[in-house]
DNA sequence: AGAGATAATTACGACTAGCGTAACATCGAC
DNA sequence: GTCGATGTTACGCTAGTCGTAATTATCTCT
């Protein structure tokens, strides 16, 4: 699941591997021991340990079919590191007054391992909206989450952008090179906007939250059903977005 | 910090310590390499090593002054876990809405290691409220959360109950055979009132969540300031807390 | 600013924790 | 009831991991 070269020693691969084993439950919720042995490629009696040690701790929880999930102690894990993570604590209530006074879904997202990584929301009260999950992964190259890119230094966004590109939908940039003028065109104008990149259906806004050295920290993001969005909201949301953004970049210190 | 007997092996030990170490930077946030080491009474090299192996996760996260939070993957698996796990699942819209009838705050408890713990709440918007945690423990002893204490076997009971209760307030019960006769009384009832047991300004109500078997599966609970609550308002709260607990217990399959 | 104290990190040999194999038990399906 | 699959246990061997102790970085106080 996740080892490039043989990777240096100097940690604990127990722990390594129980990481890989929390993350699998969290993903395939009411998992059975033999799938999550094989889908990190351990043995059965090794992960089978793990999840004992696990359980006693409540970190996960062991159904009396057999089938594991997450169990309360993440639940508090999850709710201490909302307070302790800067940029969550801080962008949540500006991404909530983001999303009321945009009335779409909002989001935060950083990038994680080549991808983008939600890690904060706000839905607002409406029939139809777009979902947005905490933890959601999305290539970095498709929708407007490409502003995480386009202030990467050239030779890491190399890095990030793999050699063929994943095509969401017909209107997704498969071409490396097209790619490249776009993140360009982003740095200039300081957001990218997604018309169906990702899903069809979806409008998507995003602008970057950057550290006084010009690095990006993270996206903020806007995500609309295209039927009611106008050229005219996509600028309003731009605006918002800015803002927002701003604020955010301020309130950790900048 | 958690070892009563010799304790079987079964268990992975690294993963163990690990999960420690993740506990207590959740609970002391911003704590340094050798102050986890000696929380828990471990080598220093252990646990950084440890630390790293977690850092490359994302489960913490490092600061350039040298001390360790939690980080963005545990916000993941945080979020993961409150959909995972029915009993949160099912009760946080409950709680909400007692919470708003009761226009004070509530909160989901259940018994964890010797103690009752938050695993759910809801804050109504209003100036002055009661201050609920997710993660906070609380004795068993103490407070409305004795309705836990009162549906266990006598066994069990007596086991949970330590030699001496822990004195929060005034009138927190101090005597062992009075704990047990109030224990016998809320059982009767069904429910449990405290003022100012934990918290001098503090009027708490609690009622128990029954699995089909009459066993506590959790408590729900509303917690309000002492001046403004008159004996009306705890009859009141009674009546919702009860309506939502059984909503809770039918919700949970029974 | 420099000396002393404290904390973080590295190196490495020793040892046992923890791994895998393989045998066994349990469960489900047909 | 038999077969296949999954979960669990036992145990001996090995390498992962631990602690000691030395080293470096960082902080503190005068």
């Amino acid at each position: 699941m996740n080892d490039q070269p043989p990777e240096k020693n100097n940690i604990v691969q127990a722990v390594d591997v129980c990481i890989d084993v929390l993350l699998n439950v969290a993903k395939n919720p009411d998992v059975r021991l033999t799938e999550i042995a094989q889908n990190i490629g351990e043995s059965k009696p090794r992960i089978l340990r793990m999840l004992r040690t696990m359980e006693r701790r409540g970190l996960v929880r062991k159904s009396d079919t057999g089938t594991y999930r997450l169990g309360t102690t993440a639940i508090v894990l999850g709710t201490a590191a909302s307070t302790q993570v800067d940029l969550v604590r801080i962008a949540n209530p500006i991404l909530e007054e983001l999303g009321q006074k945009a009335n779409e879904t909002t989001q935060l997202r950083i990038i994680d391992n080549g991808e983008s990584l939600c890690i904060a929301k706000f839905e607002p009260m409406r029939d139809l909206r777009v979902q947005a999950m905490i933890g959601r992964r999305r290539p970095l190259t498709a929708g407007s989450y490409k502003v995480l890119l386009a202030y990467l230094h050239p030779q890491v966004q190399q890095q990030m952008i793999p050699d063929i590109l994943p095509k969401l939908t017909n209107r997704t940039i498969t071409d490396r090179a097209k790619l490249i003028l776009e993140l360009e065109k982003i740095k200039r104008q300081g957001f990218c906007v997604s018309f169906g990149e990702v899903s069809e259906q979806l409008v998507s806004v995003s602008v970057p939250v950057l550290a006084f050295d010009g690095s990006v920290i993270a996206a903020v993001n806007v995500g609309a059903p295209a039927f009611r969005t106008q050229r005219s909201d996509v600028d309003r949301f731009i605006v918002l977005l800015k803002d927002a953004a701003s604020k955010i970049s301020a309130r950790l210190g900048w």
